[in-house]
DNA sequence: CTCAATTGTAATTTATAAAATTACAACTTG
DNA sequence: CAAGTTGTAATTTTATAAATTACAATTGAG
């Protein structure tokens, strides 16, 4: 497998933002470090969440904040904005199956009932969870200070 | 997070070994001409499938067949077999969180459960599939010699 | 208005993982 | 034993992800 970490990386810059954004300018060079990551992915990703209207950032003078309260934040919709290609191709197809062969011309046809019936399941289950739900997560024993 | 293309590839082995194992000798070869992929890849997944009680496969003199009833058969237990890593880790993390940040202390813990909630999802959904499902999918509309 | 800090983005490089290929010992059966 | 095959390790090739470099455009402070 190829392993992408575009949304969990989005999920933790999002989470930053929330916790962090009131006291601090979050750009993206302190954001890379929060994630161990780099300021290009950071403000790319940022990106492709503003252009989905789900964070707002100020260009030159730098920061992002949320644009849409926590709860209206799914996985779903954070992962569908930054890699939709990866959900879309959740499961992988083997590329170049024989024509001449009776299996080899139908196998995609045949896989893709289960295969979008995945998608389904994996969608619903993202769409359960709001960043909200992983903000709590986050509070959960620590002082309010925090 | 893309599954790669061992299940789909083991799937269509399983499927031209059901159709077509009684009549001619199935081996890596002759499976490779029919998936576009290699004989070495696909005697690697036979022996997966092979470790697993999933099919047999004759040393020396050649050729796979079905081990199990096909209705025994699922997606989940194949995908589990061949590739066991991509489901574990179907959602990638990004690998180095700032342990300074109280933030990246935690992210792992917090994407933890949400996480195993998508990977039960996908599991509960592969188990609903048989390969009897894609066979029966595969004889539609197909005159019964083939 | 100028300057320092920052974003947006393209281009390039590096790192990593998947897949194909090569090679060969071990096995099976005629 | 010879031909055909599996099992498996090692290597090479290819594809993709991520990091880096570079720089124009933007903003707000001074």
């Amino acid at each position: 497998m190829r392993i992408n970490t575009k949304c969990s990386l989005a999920l933790h810059i999002l989470i930053v933002v929330a916790v962090f954004a009131k006291k601090n300018k979050m750009t993206s060079e302190l954001i890379a470090k929060s994630t161990g990551s780099n300021p290009v992915m950071i403000r790319n990703i940022l990106g492709s969440l503003r252009q989905a209207g789900i964070v707002d950032v100020q260009r030159g003078s730098g920061g992002a904040t949320l644009k849409l309260d926590p709860k209206e934040i799914t996985i779903w919709s954070v992962c569908s904005t930054v890699d939709p290609a990866s959900l879309t191709n959740l499961m992988g197809l083997h590329p170049n199956p024989s024509q001449r062969c009776p299996v080899g011309r139908k196998i995609h046809a045949l896989l893709k009932e289960p295969y979008c019936a995945i998608g389904k399941a994996v969608r619903k289950t993202m769409e359960g969870c709001t960043l909200a739900d992983l903000l709590e997560q986050y509070y959960q024993g620590l002082p309010p200070e925090l």
